[in-house]
DNA sequence: TCAACATTTCAAGGATTGTAGAAATATGGA
DNA sequence: TCCATATTTCTACAATCCTTGAAATGTTGA
């Protein structure tokens, strides 16, 4: 992963209703959600929600495509799964004790 | 880790400079870096190095300490390996397949 | 085609963040 | 104590980001 895109990955996730877009698209899975949908259960405007929508999509970290009269949005797993691997290995370089108490909690 | 930590977190980390100074920091090992050091390999000012110091440790990313004229700071291993964590089982809550891929690729 | 719906785009204003340089603080040695 | 060094704090300004509401776009069904 660029530095670029993890900057914006970063930014992206540093604001509140983005980083709650986000789970809840992560816990919607594939099916995802219409933004209409997100924008209610975030508690936001239409608006709003297409503004923080576009920018994690800018930031690679979610997915759109048009389904009827709705815009379906998903969680872009390659996305998360470039961020958190750049975390561990470009931030924890060398030292993987930092990573190491991360991943043992998974198992 | 609370979701406020995390926000801060990633905003600390949204910013080139501060990405940069949290690598140096992480390489740089436990002995860590003079704040002056810092801003030279940085390549910005005392006070603007400063000011970016001070927002990583308001994130829990790096400690300070003094010693002698000099204030050290040091990567802060545990609140990495928090921010590690939580875009792990608070973002791909639910979907190991996001983070197998991340984790796989370390050993 | 037209009306209703779902969503985005636009423009404006407020809030937050970043930068620069000058002044202040803390430390150690002469 | 006084000076030099290392760093932070302060102030002001520029830049970026967020929110809001109104207008525009695209889609479907009558």
């Amino acid at each position: 992963m660029e530095e670029r895109q993890a900057l914006m990955s970063f930014a992206a996730l540093s604001q509140e209703t983005r980083l709650h877009i986000v789970r809840m698209l992560v816990v919607a899975g594939p099916d995802g959600m219409a933004a209409g949908a997100v924008a209610e259960k975030a508690d936001v405007s239409p608006s709003n929600v297409s503004f923080h929508l576009k920018e994690l999509e800018r930031a690679g970290l979610i997915n759109q495509k048009r389904e009827a009269r709705s815009i379906i949005y998903t969680a872009n797993y390659d996305g998360l799964g470039a961020l958190v691997r750049f975390l561990m290995e470009d931030c924890c370089a060398g030292h993987p004790e930092i990573c190491a108490p991360a991943t043992e909690k998974l198992q």
